[in-house]
DNA sequence: CATGAATGAGGATTCATTCAT
DNA sequence: TATGAATGAATCCTCATTCAT
């Protein structure tokens, strides 16, 4: 009885977070990062103002709340690929693929977030971010599992994650900003180009 | 005679606004971005709160002064490199290298100071900050330079030019999270292998 | 149920705006225009200087608040003597009256207010401020019924008001700096008199 | 020889205050009585900041000359009105022409003096504005003349002053506000018509 | 005499957080 | 559990005045 009420009340709970986390999302793609304050997250997500301390301490874990909530999504749909028995190369390709394409679907939101990434990587050193610390892991893993099939050379897997990582927030970054018209496959082609066959033109024909 | 006076004058205003520019680098590394006030800039300074406005209209412009005058070692540095007649590939490894480097000179100051290149990125459209852009260009037109000479694929060259930029960041970020004791070196030569020459065994010729 | 309470809401609200305003025209007797400052005003009032902006959305509302308000009373007193139906010559001898009185009444607030009057008419062009463009144009009615009645000459009605509304604070004014034992009847007397009979004597019929 | 050092002193002293008192008056008129600031006065004089406090002891005193400054010109002209022989009556009609014209010479100034008169008329008591009090005194004495001559009724004579002053006033603003076509001498002919001969229509016929 | 850099008190406004209901 | 009024510290900016040169 009392298990059952209080399983209720969790998922209960757990729903009025995501309708807070949901305002933010909304106070955030519209007016900005600086202009979320308790007041307008509050009358967006239609409760009052002291509600929200009921379910997050402070801003700050809101603000945690919302990252971690806003890259659920993703995050799911890479678990699956890591999941997956690809080989490692076609893996690294595809999770660049649907990154960005993640991204593009939520281009505005998106924008804020990376922002929020890396300024929030400040506040809380990004070892204490776990999503990225995951996310990153993941892809080393990833990478470690070539180079222990002998498919790719001996390198610091954990760097050359980041630079994938990153490369691939590059490509991002780029796609936003000047929006072009290359779709999002061949631009995940070519980072796992570049990052398993480099940029220098192959003199064979020697 | 009027020249000299105006001369000395200015001399003696761009001293006083890098003093200024000090300060606030000083709170930005002692206390974070969030901390940076103009109360606690003055204090610093060791000048009133007021005559922080005798030399930057306001907040905003104090922040972009800290910017450009933070940035500027680092891109002389890099202008040299860029403007020197070394092979495309080589370049790019050379500037990969100064690059962190300088990161690794400037540890504390540049966490955050990476952090403003995106949070600024938001604010005024990455396209418009000129440093950033000019960069970028500089790289992209290394890249093209290594196409033309037939030393690299035909790539879209500001795209290859920002993954490179990125994993620069990528590494940065290594580096300054999980400080280890590879050489800045190590990690150029690295980032240059993988870009060459891709992260792929060569199973060829074998 | 629901409209009783948002009925009794609003009648606080209005409470307490009515001692916010209070707390206003307090500092202000005391201490003069320039020196309304929301500091003063919040701890005049015994509330913290952010409630202020919970009633108001800044201090130019709260001042137009006050000037509302601290006409009110004399607002309804002239209406009522406007909407009666005495000759024109004595509705406007006793609108003097009135308007004397009060200010009499009133006398180190409204010596401010008058200021407030004029000052305003800088910032919003007199026509724009409704009280005393509503008060002109009442005035300039009687003056107008008058003229309709074959009472008094054919005469700008608006401008003849200007006159008269002004003649009486120039009474206000004497009465304020040069505070005599004149009583208030006499001196409305005098204003009808004279712009009723004029100055002259009458050489005439003798 | 020290006394002529000391005349030209004083002549060169005048002009610098001269000289500043246009500035402000420019400023006054350009930007408004708010934004009247001591930089912005020195900037516009085209001296240094610091100079405005060797010929003024503050802003306060600064605003004070301005004041008296600017209405020099016409209570140059109304002094020789006041002078002449003319009949207590047509000396006032004349009064209030040469008023009325002065300020339709300097309308964007002058909207901004009345409000300095009323002002200032808090800070530092009417009384104690000696140009208005003066000026109140003659037309108080031409009144005073016209009752001793038997031509006006026995009144109080400051209070009919103050009246008329206003009255102009009253007309002035009406053609400030809602400037029309009605030229000068017309209004000043209509408030010398209410004063002396009232608004009554005279039932003389009778 | 003149300068103008420096001052710092003072003002308006915002907003995270608390707490009585 | 929910509310939302109240708080007041914190922030940016202005400007009259002083004083060393």
């Amino acid at each position: 009885m009392k298990k059952n009420k209080s399983n209720r009340k969790r998922i209960w709970d757990a729903a009025k977070k995501q309708t807070i986390v949901q305002a933010v999302i909304r106070v955030l793609t519209e007016h900005g990062f600086e202009r979320i304050t308790m007041d307008r997250v509050a009358a967006e997500a239609g409760i009052a103002k002291g509600t929200l301390y009921l379910y997050f301490k402070d801003k700050d874990e809101l603000l945690a709340a919302v990252l971690e909530f806003s890259l659920e999504p993703l995050v799911r749909k890479l678990d699956e690929l890591i999941q997956s028995d690809l080989p490692p190369d076609r893996k690294i390709e595809y999770i660049a693929q649907r990154y960005l394409k993640y991204f593009e679907e939520n281009r505005d939101f998106y924008r804020i977030l990376l922002l929020e990434r890396v300024r929030r990587s400040y506040h809380c050193h990004v070892a204490e971010n776990i999503r990225y610390k995951d996310y990153l892991e993941a892809v080393a893993g990833i990478i470690q599992e070539g180079i222990a099939k002998n498919l790719f050379k001996p390198l610091d897997a954990v760097k050359v994650a980041a630079m994938l990582i990153e490369s691939c927030v590059a490509l991002l970054y780029h796609r936003m900003f000047w929006p072009g018209t290359t779709p999002v496959e061949e631009d995940a082609r070519m980072l796992a180009q570049i990052f398993f066959h480099g940029m220098h033109r192959e003199v064979s024909a020697a």
